[in-house]
Formats: C-alpha cells, sequence, structure tokens
DNA sequence: CTGAAAGCGCTAACAG
DNA sequence: CTGTTAGCGCTTTCAG
C-alpha cells in the first residue's frame, strides 16, 4: 500500500475538497479537524486524518492566510547576514517566532537605504505580523520621513514596525523599539581605559550619520569631559563597521605617527582588524597599545590577545523584538525598550604583569 | 451580528476594489496595470496608478499566490544562522534568490532532524519554489526515507527540494543537489601535513553518522594510505563542529598523553577551540603542533596564528543552490552539482624558520 | 481596450 | 456535531 504509487497522482496537490471526499465529509469539516477548535465526532476526525494521510495532504499556508487576516510570519530585514552581530540577533529572532508558531522572512539590503525602503514595501505586501528592521539609522531626515511613512503604512495592513538598535522615529509613530544602551557601554568602556591610565586613546570606526556611532562617539566624549578631558579629533578615525576598513583606518594612523596607547574600536569586527594591523607594525598588544571592541561577539574570544569589549545582548534583542511586537501589551506606553549593556574585560587592555 | 471592525483593529488596507472605485474603473483594469502585461490605455493607466499612490495600496501577496501557483519564495533550512560557514551560504542563497525576485524564508533546526522535517513541511505549506536543506545529513536509512518522501511530496506541489553539501537521496528522486568536495579538500590537507613531515596527526571533530564527517574522514585515511600509512583511530576524536566542543576534544587529547604534531580539525570553528586548548597546554603552533582547519571561513584570518584551511565556496554554493532550482534546465539530467575545494596556506602550518 | 464573472483553497457564519 | 453558504483579494477567461 504504502509503495504504491497513486494512479491518478497529479501534478497538482490535493485540497481540503479532496480529503472531503475521500472522507466522505464536507470541506468544512475537514477544515474544523485541520483547526482543532472546534467539536467533531471522534470517528469522523480518525477517517478525515486517514484521508490527510493518504493523500498526503498539507493546506495552502497563502489560501488560509487570505481568509483571516495574519499569515504568522515575522520579517527581519539587516544588512548583511553574515555579519556575526546580526546573525546573533537573527537567531533571536528565529527563536522566538517560532516559539511563537511564526515563520521568519529574512531580507538583506547590504546598507542600501533604498533597498530597505523596497524591502520594507514587499513586507507589506506580504502582511507580516512584523517587521524587524534591524541596525543603526541614517540620520537623515528624509530617511526617518520615509520609515515614518511605513510605520504608518505598515499600521494600516495589520503589521507591526520593530526597530532594533536604533533611536525610536518620534511620539505617536507606530513603531516598536527596542534598542540598547550604546552611550552607556561606550562611555563604561571609556572611563575604564582611561581609569587605566590611558590618555590618548584612538578611536577607529565612527560612522558619521549614523545612531549608534553617534551615540558611541557621545558617551567616548562625556568620559573624557568628567575627567576634565577632551578627546583629541585626530584620534578619531572614521571607518565602516568591517575587519578590512578597521585594518585601513589603523595603517593610517600608524603612519601619521600620532602618539596613543589605546584603540577603541567601533565594533569587535573593526577591533579584528586593528589588531591585525598592529600586530604587523610590531605594536605589542596590550604592553605596547590596548585595544577595546564593541558589541562582544564570538571573535572577540578567537583574537590574540583575547578582546576587551562592551557587551550587547543580541539575542535577547531579537527575542524581544518580536515578543513586543506579538504582544502589544506588554509595552503598553512608550513601545521603547532599552537593554543594558557591560564591559567585559579580556586581555587585550590588561596590563601585563 | 453588525460587521463592525474591532475599535483596536488598524484601518483595513484598501483592495483592488478601493484603488478601481476611486480610478473609476474596473478591478480587472487595475490587476492589469498592476501586472503590466495587458494593453491599458495610457490615460486609464495614469489614472489607477493615481488611484494606487493616493491610497497607498500595496496588493495582498497571499491573494495573488492563491490565484497564480507560485508564491515567490525560496526557503533556507539551516542548522544554526550563527555558525559562519551557515551564515555565508545564506548570503548567497538571499542575494541569488533577490536577483531572481524571491523572497526568502529562513528556518533553523538546530541541528534536529525532527524539526528539519516539520520545516519542511511548513514549507510544503508555503508553496516555496524551493525548500534549500544545507549541511551534512544524518546517515540512516529513516532519515533518508523521510527527505525522499518530502522531495516527492514537494515536488507534488510544484516545489523544488535542494541539498546543499549532501549527498544526493538517489535516481529518479526529483530533488537537486549542490555539493562540494569534502573527501577531496580533506584528502589534499592531509597531504599537504604528510608532506611536510608529520606522521602523527589527530583528526579532531569526527561525527559518527554525518555525512559531512564521514568524507572528510575518508580523504584524511586516503591520503595515509597513498603513502602506506594508516592513521591511528586513538587520534581521532569525535567532536560536535563547534568551538567549545573542539576545546573540550583537544583537552582530552592533551590529556590522554598520545603524541602528535598536528591536528586537523574537522571545521573551522573546532580549529579555533583547538588553538586555544593548545595555547592553553602552553604548546606552540606551528612549532610544536600544526593546526589546519576546514571551511575557510572569516574566522581563519583571525585566530593567531592565521589558520591553514580548505577553501569551500560557500557563497557560491548559495546561489547555485537557488539558481539550479529556478531554473532546472541549466542541469538537465543529474541535478548534482560539485563544486570543488582547495587549500589555502597560512601560518599555522607554516614551519617557523 | 475594458467589464463581468468565475474561481484559487480555506475558514467562519449560520442553519440543521 | 456537521453540511451549506459566503466570501477573503486577486487574476483570468470570456464577452462586449
Amino acid at each position: 500500500m504504502a509503495k504504491k504509487t497513486e494512479p491518478e497522482a497529479s501534478r497538482d496537490a490535493s485540497t481540503v475538497r479532496d480529503v472531503a471526499a475521500r472522507a466522505g465529509v464536507s470541506a468544512s469539516t475537514v477544515s474544523r479537524v485541520l483547526g482543532g477548535t472546534y467539536p467533531v465526532a471522534a470517528s469522523t476526525r480518525a477517517r478525515v486524518l486517514k484521508a490527510i494521510r493518504e493523500l498526503d495532504y498539507v493546506v495552502n499556508a497563502h489560501a488560509r492566510a487570505l481568509g483571516g487576516s495574519t499569515n504568522k510570519t515575522v520579517a527581519f530585514v539587516v544588512d548583511d547576514v553574515t555579519g556575526p552581530f546580526y546573525a546573533h540577533i537573527a537567531r533571536g529572532v528565529e527563536e522566538q517566532a517560532s516559539a511563537e508558531g511564526r515563520l521568519c522572512m529574512l531580507c538583506t539590503t547590504h546598507g542600501d537605504p533604498q533597498r530597505v525602503l523596497a524591502v520594507v514595501e514587499t513586507m507589506r505586501e506580504q502582511r507580516a505580523d512584523a517587521v524587524i528592521v534591524v541596525g543603526g539609522a541614517w540620520e537623515d531626515k528624509a530617511y526617518h520621513d520615509r520609515m515614518t511613512h511605513f510605520a504608518h503604512a505598515l499600521d494600516r495592513v495589520g503589521s507591526r514596525l520593530v526597530l532594533v538598535g536604533r533611536p525610536p522615529l518620534g511620539l505617536g509613530v507606530p513603531a516598536t523599539v527596542v534598542d540598547y544602551d550604546n552611550e552607556g557601554g561606550a562611555f563604561a568602556m571609556t572611563t575604564h581605559l582611561l581609569s587605566a591610565g590611558h590618555r590618548a586613546i584612538a578611536y577607529v570606526g565612527r560612522m558619521p550619520g549614523l545612531s549608534t556611532s553617534s551615540q558611541r562617539i557621545s558617551g567616548f566624549t562625556r568620559a573624557h569631559e568628567l575627567l576634565g578631558l577632551t578627546p583629541d579629533p585626530g584620534l578619531i578615525l572614521d571607518s565602516p563597521f568591517t575587519r578590512s576598513y578597521g585594518y585601513q583606518a589603523t595603517r593610517e594612523l600608524l603612519a601619521s605617527g600620532r602618539e596613543f596607547t589605546a584603540i577603541f574600536a567601533g565594533t569587535d569586527m573593526v577591533a579584528a582588524g586593528v589588531i591585525h594591523a598592529l600586530r604587523e607594525a610590531g605594536r605589542r598588544i596590550p604592553d605596547d597599545v590596548a585595544v577595546a571592541g564593541y558589541d562582544d561577539i564570538p571573535v572577540a574570544r578567537d583574537v590574540y590577545p583575547a578582546l576587551t569589549t562592551v557587551n550587547v545582548p543580541q539575542e535577547e534583542l531579537g527575542r524581544a523584538a518580536v515578543r513586543l511586537a506579538l504582544h502589544r501589551e506588554e509595552l503598553p506606553d512608550s513601545q521603547h525598550l532599552v537593554l543594558g549593556t557591560h564591559v567585559v574585560l579580556r586581555d587585550s587592555t590588561r596590563r601585563s604583569a
């Protein structure tokens, strides 16, 4: 029996009606068995289940989504999945989504604001329950306005826009924000370096116009000011958040001949590049130069020496994003959650004995 | 009972009918403007487009998918997105999918065969154009049979099953396979180590029953045999493909007191753990012990010393998976593509001068 | 060129 | 408990 190929095995999938016919019931009864919410006689249910098995039937998710209004899907919009930082947030999103019975759509934008907008539009078509946009925002009015527009547009079709790791759009905009304390983390790390005696700390990895970067720089500056110091603008280097740009920027810093005893990298990836460039130049870490990162991704433990960094609760960010989007009552008022960050001390800032 | 919309619920999204009414045309005309395939008078089209803009209308992807039969979606099933190896394949999938106008659904299974099956079922409901399953397969008859069943089931609803990095299911099974030369890569790497004079090479990271692992072990063995040698079974250690298990296994290896001058790790992640354990034990790399990995993920360049490894064309695997699934004529016959691998020499196996 | 009408597969409302 | 009847929003004949 199991071996027998259906003689009328068509290329088409079977439908509720096929199942109903085979079980000798109506389509609604099949639907009720599927849903499990309505009372169905045990014997009927058994016959229906048998027919389902024999026909190898599965519901058509689109037909279901069309009738009801939710399609049980969460969309995740991110720059680039290969970035470990984003990947870990993605894991949190995926896990929570699947725990809540949702599927997860993945879209990447490669840092292109245009693509972000296009992707959000597509998600609107999909009627995703939530559209989760991850990563720092461009501090640009046009961009901000577009996102605000989408927040409303998504809201209109019953989707929720969730911003992870970027500031709120403003009052009255229907969006949930899950952020982490960028400024505080940078402040704490800078304080750590300053209190270890460093007075010429370079900051490698500023990205002008990116919210995350601005906040970190701001914590960096505040820590200095608290001691009556002012960061040397010549020691603040721009660089995208990648390993290779961190390497480049550090080489330029070294070439400039400026003095410094510590480097605070914009992210751990940048720090990996910094360390590479430093080692290449024969500088010992942490003896000649202390190095610190931001994010606390796994690579922070694999670089040598192990990297002191600011921990960001990546998975929890992802999980919270889904949770809040799906149960809005949890955060009734502001819809703005900020998770804490903390310094993780490792060898890259430790003075060797 | 009156049809009242919930006060809490947002206003309903506008539909073709709303647009049609506003533009003073019929729904079909709106549809034709949207599709762009049928002739529509320029003036009519303009009016429709205006109405669309004013209503901020977007199609309902589900309604569209219900009518037509394809929903323009590609599903990506993977153990864990945070693994860099998978993440890079994911990037290839995502890029190619989006280049082909497809959305990408992401599902993770956390190494649980049960979840793989559940996820594939869900994808069948979604009528995804392609379901791409990534990662080694369990060499288990029941598992194999279930996958074969799904290949047929997916085929019946018009989806294509694609296996990435695992062997074909067999002749006549409607599935596309994109694999890479696991055995050859392991063979080449082992040969490299042997010809550098190593005679006691440990293999850390065998996973019994996992196809990838078996193939690598097989290349490892073949390289030995070519020189009339036999690998010492006591030097082959089981370990899942993670950093921490690699670390554990290496500690056990060291504790066992067995002699070895090189370690070939099952993956780069495992190698990171190996290196950590080795350094902790005071063994110098590569002087005391040479270390090699597999996969060539970015972390291979960040560990110290930089890791010699086997390059696997991750993004291309992902891209090819989507390409082949969507254009089957490209690979008319066997539907089995094998990409090459090659050794990448770095410092972890280089004898210092 | 455009409109009317018929579903796609499913679920919910309303009788029996 | 179960069958019948309507649609969900869109595309697609089939007429006009």
